[in-house]
RNA sequence: GCGGGCGUCGCCAAGUGGUUAAGGCAGUGGCUUGUGGCGCCACCAUUCGGGGGUUCGAGUCCCCUCGCUCGCCCCA
């Protein structure tokens, strides 16, 4: 029988790893519940229309990286390939945007059909976060701010962010015009996959990483002169409340996101240690969209991190050792059938007070179990051996001494005993 | 979708055409029918991701395929 694999790009999370997601996890929590953002749970699964619609059918992750099939009922369905697109489906069809404005946050698997490299999954995973209904220049700040200090929770350092400004609609209009034009008469010096996306999505070819169509680029209309006087000011507000945190930023004016919702303030944080995929947390401001799915004319800003780049630049900070995983405080060692009758239950009686138990069922060599009792860390061995069995008494056995004296007592005198020393 | 690198035991890893595939870790059994962390002994890949081919002979060469990985694209 061939044993059979993990689909490609989809990734088994062992128990070795998985004490650093749940810190993270659990630093994320933290953060949002001080904040006072709630968390909301959409599902995996959702209409092919609403990412459509919503992320842009020009763009790549619509147009050709998504999870999409025909259910059973002929439905079009895609797996989420982000969550902001399915966040704002359920605040509108819950009519939660009629209750005034939404710090909301999420987590979990968003699914993109790409070739695999570091730093990047096919079943990959993204907190975020989204304020809907904010329009203050300063909820951009915050929603940054946000981010910055959860990456500093986790014990993250080094990180950029990088700041720019898409404008308004019609900034971007103007601006794109202005760029064709420039671009056009001079499309011969431009690359190959540059060129495409002077049709396509002009706005690209800004943060193309080629190094000619970049020194073309130095020369061409800046977006930041497209920017209307509202756009700009309201840019500098933004940027005037970041200094007030004190949380450093540099302006990126080749910034410009990937999905077609963003306007106004567009922002990524990176880190020079991730390789190709140096991007952490990426977000922005996208006014129009929840309009766009239906709903009512809201603002709205918000950020998405992902979390196996997170977790990559997690492990590289605080090395491999902190992921040992809790080591038990009562190892249960048995042999004999009275005694490995008696063995679980007393790990039971164990639990229910409150301490880490584990049991051998093995029925091994003492010494073997032993071993075992010792490489899992445990604290204490409560042993139960024929003898005791028929006594009604547990041995217990300091694992962490190297000869103090062995202790029979009853169960219930032991976990007491137990209990009093602090090990619960 | 396109390019580069790689694929030998659960993990790490020797081996580059010649008869029998090192070693380490982990695991199992024992030295020690009932007391650990050390040590010692034994066991642990008829097989080198899979399939074809070349050859008297292939883990070692060629082709295909699958997978991993890095980069491009794109993005978190």
């Amino acid at each position: 029988m061939e044993p059979l694999q993990s689909l490609r790009g989809m990734v088994d999370l062992l128990p070795e790893q998985t004490p650093v997601w749940q810190r993270i996890e659990a630093t994320a929590r933290q953060h949002f519940r001080r904040a006072g953002i709630a968390e909301i749970r959409t599902p995996l699964l959702e209409v092919t229309e609403l990412f459509a619609r919503g992320i842009g059918v020009a763009t790549d992750v619509v147009g050709k990286e998504m999870y999409s099939f025909l259910d059973r009922g002929e439905r079009h369905c895609t797996l989420r390939p982000e969550g902001t697109a399915s966040v704002v489906r359920a605040a509108i069809q819950h009519g939660l945007l009629s209750q005034g404005a939404q710090r909301l946050w999420y987590g979990g698997p968003m699914f993109r059909y790409e070739r695999p490299q570091a730093g990047r999954q096919r079943q990959f995973h993204q907190i975020g976060l989204e304020f809907l209904g904010l329009a203050d220049p300063r909820s951009d700040a915050e929603a940054i701010a946000i981010a910055w200090d959860l990456l500093a929770g986790v014990g993250l350092a080094g990180l950029t962010l990088e700041l720019n400004s898409l404008g308004s609609h019609d900034d971007r209009v103007r601006f794109r015009a202005a760029l064709v034009g420039w671009l056009e008469e001079r499309r011969d010096q431009l690359d190959p996959d540059s060129q495409q996306r002077l049709v396509s999505n002009p706005l690209r070819i800004l943060d193309s990483k080629n190094p000619a169509t970049q020194a073309l680029l130095a020369e061409a209309p800046t977006l930041a002169a497209a920017l209307a006087p509202e756009s700009r000011e309201r840019f500098e507000r933004v940027q005037e409340a970041l200094s007030r945190l004190e949380i450093p930023f540099v302006l990126n004016p080749r910034l410009v996101r990937g999905l077609d919702y963003y306007g106004h303030t567009a922002f990524e944080i990176t880190s020079s240690q991730l390789g190709a995929q140096a991007t952490v947390c990426g977000g922005g401001r996208y006014d129009t969209l929840v309009q766009q799915l239906g709903g009512p004319v809201t603002p709205a800003v918000g950020w998405a991190l992902g979390m196996e780049r997170l977790v990559l630049l997690a492990q590289a900070a605080d090395g491999p050792a902190s992921q040992a995983a809790p080591a038990p405080d009562l190892y249960v060692v048995s042999r004999g059938a009275a005694a490995e009758a008696l063995a679980l239950p007393l790990a039971r009686r164990g639990r229910r007070a409150g301490l880490a138990v584990e049991l051998d069922f093995s029925g091994a060599a003492f010494g073997k179990q032993f071993k075992r009792a010792d490489r899992c860390g445990a604290r204490w061995a409560a042993v139960i051996g024929e003898a005791e069995a028929a006594e009604g008494v547990v041995v217990l056995k300091d694992l962490r001494a190297k000869a103090t004296a062995d202790r029979r007592l009853t169960a219930e005198a032991l976990l007491a005993w137990l209990r009093e020393s602090g090990s619960a």
